[in-house]
DNA sequence: AACTAACCGAGACGGTACGTCGCGTCTTACG
DNA sequence: CGTAAGACGCGACGTACCGTCTCGGTTAGTT
């Protein structure tokens, strides 16, 4: 086994742990990532040093669960009821992408979520392990949800079937992304619209 | 006047500046660019740490001139008279850009490359400025080739002239980037020419 | 009432107690005194670092107490019966302090009580509380068998009875510990032996 | 060679020396040697931890080079003209060894000299490496003082020649400094006095 | 040909943060 | 309730780099 110590998860306080990721969050919000320390969030968190150590290998970990645990909240007292995996299906594809886009967008334009977004992203496209986790975490079940109802489109015959969902759903998210991540564009909810529209050309099945 | 000391650019040391360069990009490709060090590139380029604070303010600013240095080298050896600023016009839209989405899938996958971009999308993401010069001397370039040709293919009916060239663009970019950055996928051939493909179903002049 | 916390010393753990101390000067002897931890020593005898807290107030006390048992358990298997308390006397005062001398030096000697000595000296040296419980505690004792000797030998006459016996003693003893605490020379029999008859003779000319 | 990295000497700052042995001092003066930390002192001098490391392998190994250099600046002030490494020699051995015994009494009551000196002596009496450059340094030169008077007044026939004179330094200087360290008496003159007596007498009655 | 002003290598400096160690307290589960 | 175990807040450790600041020692371009 490659633990070489294991902290007994069992006794592990909650109150630290959050404590920990209010800090965390807010030094990302107020100033930056690259300025943010392990021991400014020990301080601000009133924790010591060690018990970010004990349970976290790095900066970027830290802020990773912070985050995930921000967004599971944030889900949580949004979707509620039916979870947050499921996605709408009025019949009209382009419609529920839209919608779907529409959201991503104003998630990427909130301040609240651009910092740590970005200050994971950079670190994840460095750090292949940490961004393993990122992706598998926050990436692909944003992916999926994308995914699914193009799937479902397919078996109700409103897309063409030969088309790979995954290809499809990278062509929808992947110029977001690219505009977002490189400040090449404004973000707004016409530019999702017009990335729905010239994907769904590709995807109208042939007569 | 902004600047508060102006180094004698024409006294400048060349072999300093190479040996720079090349510590530079030898330490982000062995090491990593977290890893990397102004006093580590120093030492290895046998330069006193001033000389490199004389010229850059910062490591990512080093690496970014470092990194346009060696892709000018390249591009000069390659493409030697006019350089990568032109591109091919074989009246095939689809083979043109196929051709090139293959040229950039090649670069992503070249090792050589993978660490000192990746390193410097990740910073560029996080610092506004260094992300504006970056995208200005790699990235737009790079765009505009694209979208040049898609302009050129409108101007010649083979494209729907009612779609911006700029998001037709970022249609084809956009995905490629988005699964090098998040290794959600692999990338090949296949996968450009997939791109293009439905890409280019959306663009698709209507009858 | 002094205590804030009395533990209830009749339930104590005799096992526990036992193994600190073992911990302790194998520690000691082992590592030094400066590299051994409460932790280390807790662990070392398989003991909560509580229990150790609960009973001593700092590591030296520890060491103390450790060293201490020591030197009784020592001291029974050896003296048994009348213990260390008495001194010979045979009548011959020189031949009397030489033989208890050289014992002391034997003492000084023995790597077993050589580190454990020289860091309770030192800690002793520094911290004025546990300087006087030591005092108390090792070096008196020791003290008091040379000078009750000593009176013995003014009561027969065979010594200056206008000479104060705690001087006298000094006289004997602080050389020995003066070379031995700086090791500024061996300790060895004859050098005990010089120290009695110098300290009977003194540095006068014979005339 | 057993160094790793040697400092450039030459370029040292001999103000951020001097405000480190003054820091160094004045801490242990006020808060004692135990609660004296690098830290602590580097901050008081205004100076880098790094630079403290730089030159010094410890605490103690600071605080040693202090005390040394403290030493020196008062010796210079005080005996300035005929070298402090010399001794009266009156032809009255007794007086001449009573003048030194008492002026070694008055520093080691001097509080200024004692805490520093108190943790010195902890110090090397644990770790032999700097125990043997604090007796080169401190206790050798003042032990000469002794040993060649004696060894004159030996030359002089004021003293029995067969005696050693280190020895008859130790009868003199180990009973005080024995006193002093453990606490078991008062330090004064009439002590200094009775030693040098004592020594020199003996404790034989006479005749 | 000497002068001089800049860059250059080297690296010491005052700092900040790192990741680790140990302190002494507190909490949990067991006997 | 004493105990083994160990998480916790805390403080200091010794190290790594930061960006600034002298130091000689080359190199130009004047004088």
């Amino acid at each position: 086994m490659p633990e070489t110590k294991a902290p007994d998860a069992s006794r592990r306080s909650e109150r630290s742990r959050r404590a920990i990721f209010d800090a965390a969050l807010a030094l990302v919000s107020e100033t930056g990532y690259a300025k943010t320390t392990v021991e400014g969030i020990a301080a601000r968190a009133g924790v010591g040093k060690q018990t970010i150590y004990r349970w976290w290998p790095s900066k970027a970990a830290v802020l990773l669960d912070a985050f995930l645990d921000l967004a599971a909240r944030t889900a949580e007292e949004a979707g509620a009821a039916q979870g947050q995996t499921e996605l709408p299906d009025t019949g009209d594809l382009a419609a529920d992408l839209r919608l779907v886009l529409r959201a991503t967008v104003d998630e990427l334009n909130n301040p609240r979520y651009d910092a740590p977004t970005r200050a994971l992203a950079a670190e994840g496209s460095t750090d292949p392990e940490l961004g393993a986790r990122l992706t598998a975490a926050l990436l692909e079940p944003q992916l999926q949800v994308f995914a699914r109802r193009i799937e479902a489109a397919q078996a109700a015959g409103q897309a063409d079937p030969a088309v790979d969902p995954r290809l499809a759903t990278e062509l929808l998210v992947g110029p977001l992304h690219h505009r977002w991540l490189h400040r090449t564009g404004p973000l707004t909810h016409a530019y999702a619209d017009a990335l729905v529209e010239h994907a769904l050309r590709g995807l109208t099945p042939r007569p």
